[in-house]
RNA sequence: GGCGGCAUAGCCAAGCGGUAAGGCACGGGUCUGCAAAACCCUUAUCCCCGGUUCGAUUCCGGGUGUCGCCUCCA
């Protein structure tokens, strides 16, 4: 049994091996800070720290580094309109994705680089790549000459040729080929910019995270990874850059995952269907939309629509009440009980054999119903031993841990006396069979939005929807 | 024009050579004082046409449909 990743550069599964044992360095593209993150930026996070916790939960170490784009021309552009700043842009933006990204549960990378802050690095890159007449500069701008990289497009599986004839390549005198793209532009007149030797301006794009997998991983590193749109051009021209300079693979594998589609068309500005997470989660629980994008393997598209959420809601609570009675349960059973681990291993197998294959989270997830569903029926029962309950709570906390999805409640559910006081009055009512009564304190209840399950344990309360 | 993905029940989605996981929804039943939660049962021959094979949803060829990359993009 092995680990089997999907890698874009060989478009096979191949098992995984790292460079140094029990340990993976992995970077994953980030966004450009000039807006709220949409859907489709969470896709990445999520996918990827859920790569990050299943390595982890196989005993990897994970050094784990992913980027803030902080400055290019959408942040400019932003700053003009709004007459502030890049900086502030990318403070209030990177506040935001921390916001964001928290609430869908994906942990802090090892290290959130921005390419201000990298500055020194990227300009020793460049000069590097100039000195070994990979790049030139042209009137303070600074390209890299493409075609002098034999292998590229060897990612993107396309022919220089191609890639030229078929482009629409807007012809610009200042380059020598048309595929030549920018390591360096010039700032113009008011524009945020920084000292190099070529003159005063920023980094292009591409050259920011090659700089930074040097700067933080190495010169070979695991897994590099972002979405699939990203395959061409830019991680094409980072491995140009890096390889051109460092004579050495970039990374030995290149995780993409498919889009967010909504109406199973491409989310875009132009056709204004863009979802920010920021406005998605006010109206969906941040745990179902982290449950719904690992409902689906990483690679394929995922159509997104409220119907859609609306049925993960839905699956999605079926785990969390299995849970939540689980718990129930046991609570009044002496907490140290030992989890029966035969019960346990039975899961651990087939989740790990799902992971195991190139992160299969469906299966994985399918898993977990398979769990509820035993789970359940051992509820059912009034014999079944506490060790068999808990092995159930145990395995179901720990896998869905590792797909990062949250099954507890946030911590409000505390019973105030009065409402305490008036299950009790139910109780007595029911005992002495005054069901009329027992009713209406139930509906009374019920307006309040506490929802009252009788069990032969006892009365099991929870919190409605909304 | 070049490169690629996808097409499985009402919906979502796994499987990828031996006659179809899981979830949501629907219907029937059980449990319950009634509910809720839960359990049980029921629901598909896998886009079309050829080929390979004892056997194909799964491999090969050809179609059709659909989405995407080749331009900033997760």
């Amino acid at each position: 049994m092995s680990l089997k990743v999907y890698n874009t550069l060989t478009r096979k599964k191949e098992p995984f091996k790292p460079i140094e044992d029990h340990k993976v360095r992995m970077y994953v593209c980030g966004p450009t800070v000039y807006n709220y993150i949409h859907i489709g930026n969470a896709r990445p996070a999520v996918v990827f720290d859920t790569v990050r916790r299943y390595f982890e939960y196989r005993g990897y170490i994970v050094n784990y580094v992913s980027n803030f784009t902080d400055v290019d021309d959408r942040l400019i552009n932003a700053s003009k309109e709004r007459h502030i700043s890049v900086p502030e842009i990318a403070d209030q933006f990177i506040k935001a994705y921390k916001e964001d990204t928290s609430a869908l549960n994906v942990r802090t990378a090892t290290v959130h680089p921005r390419a201000t802050e990298t500055m020194p690095e990227i300009i020793r890159f460049i000069s590097k790549l100039v000195d070994a007449g990979y790049a030139y500069e042209s009137g303070g701008d600074v390209y890299f000459r493409t075609r002098k990289f034999q292998e590229y497009g060897k990612l993107s599986h396309q022919s220089i040729d191609d890639l030229k004839s078929g482009a629409r390549i807007e012809i610009d005198e200042s380059k020598e080929d048309p595929l030549d793209f920018a390591l360096w532009k010039a700032a113009k007149p008011g524009e945020i910019k920084w000292e190099s030797p070529w003159g005063d301006g920023r980094p292009g794009w591409h050259i920011e995270c090659s700089a930074m997998v040097e700067k933080y991983l190495g010169d070979t590193i695991d897994i590099h990874a972002g979405g699939t749109d990203l395959t061409f051009p830019h991680h094409e021209n980072e491995i140009a850059q890096s390889e051109a300079l460092h004579h050495q693979t970039m990374a030995n594998y290149w995780l993409h995952n498919g889009h967010i589609q909504i109406n199973h068309e491409k989310m875009s500005k132009s056709i204004g269907n863009v979802i920010l997470v920021h406005d998605l989660i006010k109206k969906f629980d941040p745990q179902v939309v982290r449950f719904f994008i690992l409902s689906v393997q990483y690679r394929h598209p995922i159509n997104f629509s409220d119907t859609l959420l609306n049925d993960a809601v839905q699956a999605f609570g079926r785990l969390k009440t299995a849970n939540y009675n689980l718990n129930h349960r046991l609570k009044q059973a002496d907490l140290s009980i030992e989890a029966n681990e035969k019960i346990a291993e039975n899961y651990r197998k087939p989740f790990i054999e799902a992971m195991d294959d190139d992160f299969n989270t469906a299966n994985a997830i399918a898993v977990l119903f398979d769990i509820v569903r035993d789970a359940n029926i051992a509820l059912q029962s009034e014999t079944t031993s506490e060790h068999d309950l808990a092995a159930y709570l145990q395995v179901l906390s720990e896998l869905s841990g590792v797909l990062g999805l949250k099954l507890e409640e946030a911590s409000d559910s505390i019973l105030d006396s009065e409402v305490e006081a008036l299950i009790n009055k139910r109780e007595e009512a029911r005992k002495n069979r005054n069901f009329a009564v027992a009713d209406s304190i139930r509906d009374q209840l019920k307006e309040a939005g506490i929802i009252l399950e009788d069990t032969p344990q006892g009365v099991r309360w929870k919190r409605g929807q909304e």
